[in-house]
RNA sequence: GGGAGGUUAGCUCAGCGGUAGAGCGUCUGCUUUACACGCAGCAGGUCGCGGGUUCGAUCCCCGCACCUCCCACCA
């Protein structure tokens, strides 16, 4: 048997354990015996050129607490990893790479050249950041790894493409689109963030045809110059008069008409509305209802146009606007300003300001797609935890918009549509090859569409295309649909709801049966991690002070219920703590378990063993089954708990030093010190199979030392409860004889007493089967409590002792100092004051005829007992207060 | 504008119809040969406010207050 360190250090030996396990081939499915069913995860693709952040490390933990508990359990456990190309991101870093290398842009480079750098970069990258996931423990098969911009990829994004083409769900067609500036692309309504933001509300005099004017209220001042109509609301009484007249549209002399529309809110500023079709969503509806003219102000660059007049072509839309107003002013057309808070759109990206422009894009008719997908989950197909996701899961799906699919990045997937010179569109049929010559009219010149898909259009595929689908591969049809997703509910919409869309629509089933949505990982003081707040907590910097196992657990205990984890140093600091509890007690035990043999548990007789060692056993049984209760409902953070309590408080603080006088005692007999070193042994084993999911290498270290298997934990039989096990009147005993330790340690603090002052006590209860077990304990209760005697009996005299009573027991206490100070008096009247209202409560309770007519038996009944007890406990404590004579 | 969630010990959070829990922190004792990343023990809560349902509410229902978050094309 190996020996442990004294010190715990996790770097010693985490990557070691790591490294066993995945060439023995633990991570592939193929390790599980013959015909075992699938348990299958696909992990949520981090950014190619990414470094593994806090909210990996939770998802990540989560997955693979999942798939080592599920493996131990006899599962075939397939867990594919992968990256994500990451459109915009990727080519935005490698952007700035090359400007800050060579000042060049990627115009400069040209498209192919940069796709190459794009390509290159990634492929560098890339082993990082699944080095990183390694460094954390995960059990993902790395020889199933995908890409989504690899061979296989491409395919399925092809195919689904040519798919929705054919049944005419993909579409190319002119609309209002958010379009970043900054990004120089389009963006789908997901990737614009809404922010509220103080600004104005301006209002402008616009000179009516025929003298007067009319005012009009905007936020946006330079957009004016894009103006092709103003209008009012049709049953506006004020303005009725001027429908159909012109007003000159300052600025640009221009004019334009007065037009009446619905659309225009009355109570709204002035009720009259400057309508500016190709820069305002609700305008441009408008324009196109009232046939107005679109003129494009500002452009793709976010500068204005010519269309904007010689003085503001080429200006910023900031400038654009300071000079509009300036020159309204000028021309006295200001007719005054207030405060006004709107919502800003900006590039989740970059930040920018989004433009509402209008051009053409591809766009996915996604509402039979929504409406198979929520059919779906309302009939559980994939169900949601926590729960109260679904709603908001509905809800969006119920008013879910075409999704735009184009972007005009260099980076990603090309869009496999090609156009000829006569506009006709090409898409080939899926699984067909590029087309030569255009479908409609034979002409041969065709071009391909210089747009690639949002990224997205990859990821809602992952599902099946990690698979190899739309092929039927083995591993598709073994392992498709998926068991359960692990991600943070901020990719609720963008990837989860897309990825059932996906998989009820193309293959026609849901691609997981759950979805575990867990929080948003905050540092320590609940504020939301940022680089330019500097409070980012690196998980790997984590895992290198503390140990993977340290910050695993940590994760797995933070992911509770609610929405934002709380993560830092002083946390991990605290479960690195428990980790080397669990070090130290193995230290404990390896030497005692050395001692001699060692039977296996199941092999003895249960009703042979010692009443604590049939406790402890009955605890750790206990145990078990609510580490698996609360797995199988995805609440980590009770079965961390359950663990931490068990082998903490039970294990350490009750069993160790329970056991130490047998296995270190003079006077024990061989037989039963073998038994207990075998319920030792035991105990440990199962304790590290229950704790490996959570701390995969610490457990494996130990097992190592203790049963020189420490390879074999990865596969090792999950413990599950033991019925056999189940031993109440043990429990009961052992449970009682804790308690009256620990009154007893209270009683020698609140008394002054040091702990090593042996006193002599008495137990007062009836004759029993609990009486007699605690009879036998006596030895270990003198033991734990530093008694030098101890009597038990229904009725123990002892002059001038203190009297108490302790989980419904008499305890009968010699202490040394037989005067009861005024002090002590007080504290006891106090205890009895505050008993007696308690008592008083509960009497007034069981008075109470609605109670004892309405409130279930079981219920009188454990109210009468307490009542019992708090009476007895008084009764005890009271006899305290009075004066011993002669003393 | 719509929707969701939160409000429990100093801090971070569990619990959820029958006398309030954990971890960390504070405090008081301990070099008890596995562990000071420890041991033992104490203290600390009108479970946001007001009503209602119930024999009984922190837990269910209705209001209110404050805080989060998500969705949304009103100038």
């Amino acid at each position: 048997m190996k020996e442990l360190d004294k010190t715990f250090d996790p770097s010693a030996f985490e990557m070691r354990w790591y490294k066993a396990q995945e060439e023995a081939g633990f991570f592939r499915p193929e390790a599980a015996p013959e015909g075992a069913e699938p348990f299958t995860v696909v992990i949520p693709p981090p950014n190619v050129t990414g470094r593994l952040h806090v909210g990996h490390a939770l998802g990540r933990t989560l997955e693979d607490v999942l798939c080592r508990w599920r493996r131990m359990q006899g599962r075939a456990v397939l867990w594919v990893p992968g990256v994500d190309h990451a459109g915009i991101a990727t080519q935005m870093v490698v952007e700035r790479d090359l400007k800050e290398r060579t000042g060049e842009s990627r115009h400069d480079l040209g498209r192919e050249a940069f796709v190459a750098l794009c390509r290159g970069w990634a492929d560098a990258r890339r082993g990082d950041i699944l080095n990183q996931i390694r460094r954390l423990g995960c059990s993902c098969d790395f020889t199933r790894e995908y890409y989504t911009l690899d061979e296989t990829r491409s395919r399925a994004v092809r195919w689904v493409f040519s798919t929705l083409y054919e049944q005419g769900l993909a579409y190319r067609a002119e609309r209002m689109v958010n379009w970043c500036p900054s990004c120089a692309t389009v963006l789908s309504d997901l990737e614009v963030n809404h922010v509220e933001t103080s600004g104005h509300l301006w209002s402008i005099a616009y000179p009516l045809e025929g003298g007067g004017e009319v005012v009009v209220a905007t936020t946006r001042p330079e957009t004016i110059l894009g103006d092709t109509a103003v209008a009012v609301h049709p049953d506006d009484e004020r303005y009725r008069s001027i429908v159909g007249k012109r007003v000159a549209l300052p600025l640009t002399g221009r004019t334009i008409p007065v037009i009446a529309d619905a659309f225009v809110d009355p109570k709204f500023g002035t009720g009259v509305v400057k309508v500016t079709p190709a820069h305002d969503p609700n305008d441009f509806e408008a324009g196109k209802r009232n046939g107005l003219d679109l003129v494009t102000v500002i452009g793709f660059d976010g500068k204005m146009t010519k269309a904007a007049g010689e003085a503001y072509a080429g200006l910023g839309r900031a400038e654009a606007r300071k000079k509009v107003l300036r020159d309204l002013d000028a021309r006295g057309l200001r007719r005054g300003e207030k405060s006004h808070v709107l919502p800003l759109a900006r590039c989740q990206r970059s930040d920018t300001v989004v433009e509402p422009l209008v051009s053409i894009q591809w766009f996915v008719k996604i509402g039979s797609l929504a409406g198979k997908a929520v059919a779906a989950t309302d009939e559980g197909d994939t169900k949601f935890t926590p729960e109260l996701w679904k709603k908001t899961y509905d809800e969006w799906m119920k008013n879910i918009r075409d999704w735009c699919v184009s972007r005009q990045l260099w980076w990603g997937h090309a869009i496999p549509a090609w156009y000829c010179a006569d506009g006709h569109v090409n898409v080939p049929k899926p699984g067909a090859p590029d087309p030569a010559a255009c479908g409609t009219c034979g002409k041969k010149d065709l071009v391909r569409d210089p747009d690639v898909f949002d990224t997205w259009f990859s990821s809602w595929l992952m599902p099946l295309s990690v698979f190899g689908w739309p092929e039927k591969t083995p591993d598709f049809l073994r392992f498709y649909p998926t068991s359960v997703l692990v991600t943070g509910f901020d990719i609720l919409f963008f990837w989860v709801a897309r990825m059932i869309m996906a998989g009820v629509w193309f293959d026609g089933r849901a691609p997981f049966a759950d979805v575990v949505l867990h929080g948003l990982v905050r540092d320590e003081k609940g504020q939301k991690m940022s680089k330019t707040k500097g409070n980012v907590v690196d998980p790997l910097e984590m895992c290198d002070e503390f140990g993977a196992d340290a910050v695993r657990f940590t994760l797995a205990v933070l992911s509770g219920t609610g929405r934002d984890l709380p993560f830092g140093k002083t946390r991990v600091a605290g479960y690195r703590s428990f980790a080397t509890k669990v070090w130290n007690a193995a230290r404990f035990a390896l030497p005692l378990i050395s001692e001699g043999e060692c039977a296996d548990v199941d092999a003895l007789e249960f009703s042979s063993l010692s009443t604590v060692d049939r406790w402890i056993l009955a605890r750790l049984s206990d145990a078990a089954g609510r580490v698996s209760e609360s797995l199988e409902a995805y609440r980590f953070d009770e079965a961390a708990h359950a663990l931490y309590q068990f082998f903490w408080s039970e294990f350490c603080d009750g069993y160790v030093e329970m056991i130490k006088p047998v296995l270190r005692g003079a006077g024990v007999p061989e037989v039963e010190k073998a038994r207990t070193r075998s319920v030792l042994k035991r105990v440990l084993l199962d304790s590290l199979a229950l704790l490996h999911p959570f701390m995969p290498f610490v457990s494996c270290e130990i097992r190592e030392a203790l049963n020189g298997d420490g390879l074999k934990l990865a596969l090792e039989k999950w413990p599950e409860p033991h019925a056999a096990w189940k031993d109440d009147a043990a429990v009961e005993a052992v449970e009682t004889l804790r308690a009256v330790v620990t009154r007893i340690r209270n009683l020698r603090a609140e008394n002054g007493l040091a702990q090593t002052e042996a006193l002599a006590i008495g137990l007062e209860l009836p004759d029993s089967p609990l009486s007699k077990e605690l009879q036998r304990q006596v030895p270990l209760l003198r033991h734990l409590a530093r008694l030098k005697s101890v009597e038990i009996s229904s009725k123990v005299d002892v002059a001038g002792a203190f009297r108490d009573a302790v989980a419904g027991i008499g305890l009968v206490v010699d202490l040394p100092k037989k005067e009861t100070s005024a002090e002590d008096r007080g504290k006891i009247a106090r205890d009895v004051e505050r008993l007696r209202a308690e008592a008083a409560k509960i009497e007034s309770r069981l008075a109470d005829e609605a109670f004892l007519a309405r409130a279930p038996a079981a219920v009188v009944e454990k109210t009468k007992q307490q009542l019992e007890e708090i009476s007895d406990r008084v009764r005890r404590l009271e006899g305290n207060l009075v004066e011993t004579p002669g003393s």
